[in-house]
DNA sequence: TAATATACTACCAAATTAGTAGGAATATTA
DNA sequence: TAATATTCCTACTAATTTGGTAGTATATTA
């Protein structure tokens, strides 16, 4: 059960636009050198998080991308969310439909339990938190 | 971030198993044709199971599969260990070493009390737990 | 208009996962 | 001992997912 490069770039770079905040927008390709990313795939992932609105890009010299809200307002499970998907482990955890004994599967309380854990993780920590924290111990921060 | 049908399938064929308990060994095609899982694949994780002691086998005609240990002895986390092979959502979790960066990083806090959470539900059921809930529940168990 | 960026679409390669095939080894039954 | 039932083992294949590349279109600035 591994989380993908694809989570974890994606992650990587929007702590990193975070941690460039104010600074007006930041170039991917900026941001692909810094965290050591391949710019072109990054580029997908920055697509998803603009879709999921969580950054805003701009076009065009001095263009670059921004975060869409403060970085203390975005939560963790958001970012998870747009790029790794649903954090569902099996699919009659979100959907009892797709199998006729969900309703009083034991298994099925155990996959929902760990959902629920993970989800409350997620939800406890914002962008900001992230960065304070790495800050706090004198790292170089977010690196996965 | 979903559970791959090797887990799932494996879990659902060790319970059945555990409910099958007493009754003497359970051949694999039945296990097979009880979960619908095709029977050749299901070869290998019982495979699995077996190398990791979870369940023992009887080799010839009446031969088939058995718990190793009573159904109240085996935690699910064994059975999703040696079946998904770690928890681990990131490999720094596990292995400071594999990023220098590790030691002061904030992401890795996150995916650190994920994997504590996670290892926390699968440490607290056993099999018999899940099938005395299904039970309970008047429901056919085990199904994901 | 030239230079600099993102946006979009399509493609490709590697890795992983899921599933198959066939026969060898072993135990039971008759 | 012969027939049969069953696990054991090795290898192969197919499908899916993941990670990454290429090229062109479009917008912005200077």
């Amino acid at each position: 059960m591994k989380l993908s490069t694809r989570t974890r770039y994606g992650v990587r770079a929007i702590l990193e636009l975070a941690e460039n905040g104010g600074k007006g927008p930041m170039q991917l390709k900026a941001v692909a050198r810094r965290q050591d990313i391949s710019a072109k795939y990054l580029e997908q992932l920055m697509a998803v998080l603009k879709s999921a609105g969580l950054v805003r890009s701009v076009r065009g010299a001095k263009g670059g991308y921004v975060l869409a809200r403060p970085s203390n307002e975005i939560r963790l499970s958001e970012v998870f969310h747009c790029l790794e998907g649903t954090v569902t482990t099996v699919e009659c955890v979100q959907d009892a439909e797709c199998c006729q004994r969900a309703a009083g599967c034991a298994a099925r309380l155990v996959w929902a339990q760990i959902h629920e854990a993970i989800e409350k993780v997620l939800e406890a920590a914002t962008l900001q938190d992230l960065i304070d924290k790495a800050r706090a111990r004198g790292a170089v921060s977010y690196h996965i």
